[in-house]
DNA sequence: AGCAGATAGTTAGGCGGCTAACTAAAAAAG
DNA sequence: CTTTTTTAGTTAGCCGCCTAACTATCTGCT
């Protein structure tokens, strides 16, 4: 996320003092919160960088993603129990769950890769409201072409870290990503309750 | 970071089965770094979410984060050495470095904040190319009042972790971001290399 | 059958990122 | 002292995200 706010992090002891000014701030949350966003950040941007090289954003790679899954699960060999595998052909719908994004904004991102030839729409025979959106050749060797780069730059950002930290990285963040969904869940009105 | 890509995040034997494809997959890299990017997006939105209550995004309430600092100092009593309270009144310049966009994102962010009556530009008598922005009294009351939810939220999400694991999770981002910064500094041509 | 409501997709308009090009002013070079 | 270069800020235009409103189609109720 762009602009996550403050290139410099505060240190500690500021975080300290403005604890005694605001009562409801956690130092230790607070300093977690905002090195999360930081690195979240940073690492979404080296990414990025890198997919721009080839001309294509984290969206609609994301997009290409989605789509490649299916196109492999359709041309693999009979299992089709596999749950890497899930779906078949995908609808602007479901690849924007998928995502997470809008359905608007999907039709954006769908948009853009079908005038860059990446991508194809074709009507449902069954139901005329929906569409079924397919990766085109030329994709399948684009995705193919920029995964290895890609992979390479998640080993390169983890690097510093061992097989034991990333588990526990990973563990953290999953706690984070828990209490987050059920902040996200209860109707969010904290402004006054514990 | 909006649309990161993949609301269900792959299953680690999926990341097994990648890795069989392309050699440069190194599942546990990759699931440090999907866990990373979906925790960080949705900490971001949880906290967005609660300033979109008092109608305000991210990135204006980050530039008035910055000028609120800014203005403690100023009113503060004379600790000037105070390493918490760096700068004075801020150019739209600082602004844009410090909130890590760019000068032309800054002007969209202070007209809007403008137009809201939450800032006033001000010219420089010194050197008439520059501005200075200030917080309104509005703003000051504004943002006292935003915090505490704020920092409530922030405390929220990280209640599941102990002080020690918070202080783990800090480290380990900050090896993250680290390599991230490396990656960001020597020229981008990892294609081919180790 | 016929109509109400649900569902798939698009469109319109706003915001916040970005780059690139521009203006005005200050600083540096000659 | 003029000319060139650098710097501060803005503008214009693209992209991806959003919400809200709209069209078309399908589903279910009576």
């Amino acid at each position: 996320m762009p602009l996550l706010l403050l290139k410099d992090l505060p240190r500690y002891e500021c975080l300290l003092e403005g604890a005694k000014v605001f009562p409801e701030l956690d130092p230790s949350a607070c300093e977690a919160y905002l090195h999360l966003l930081r690195a979240g950040d940073e690492v979404f941007s080296v990414t990025e960088r890198n997919l721009a090289e080839h001309t294509i954003s984290q969206g609609r790679f994301g997009v290409l993603m989605l789509l490649w899954n299916s196109t492999q699960r359709r041309t693999s060999t009979g299992d089709t129990d596999n749950p890497c595998r899930p779906a078949g052909p995908r609808t602007p719908a479901e690849l924007a769950d998928a995502a997470g994004v809008t359905r608007a904004t999907m039709t954006g991102l769908i948009d853009t890769l079908e005038r860059d030839g990446l991508v194809r729409r074709e009507p449902d025979p069954d139901d005329r409201r929906m569409m079924s959106v397919r990766l085109t050749p030329k994709a399948d060797a684009f995705v193919a072409a920029l995964l290895p780069a890609h992979f390479r730059i998640m080993a390169r950002l983890m690097a510093p870290l061992s097989e034991a930290e990333r588990k526990t990285l990973v563990s953290l963040l999953t706690k984070i990503l828990q209490s987050a969904s059920e902040l996200t869940a209860t109707a969010p009105v904290l402004s006054a309750s514990s």
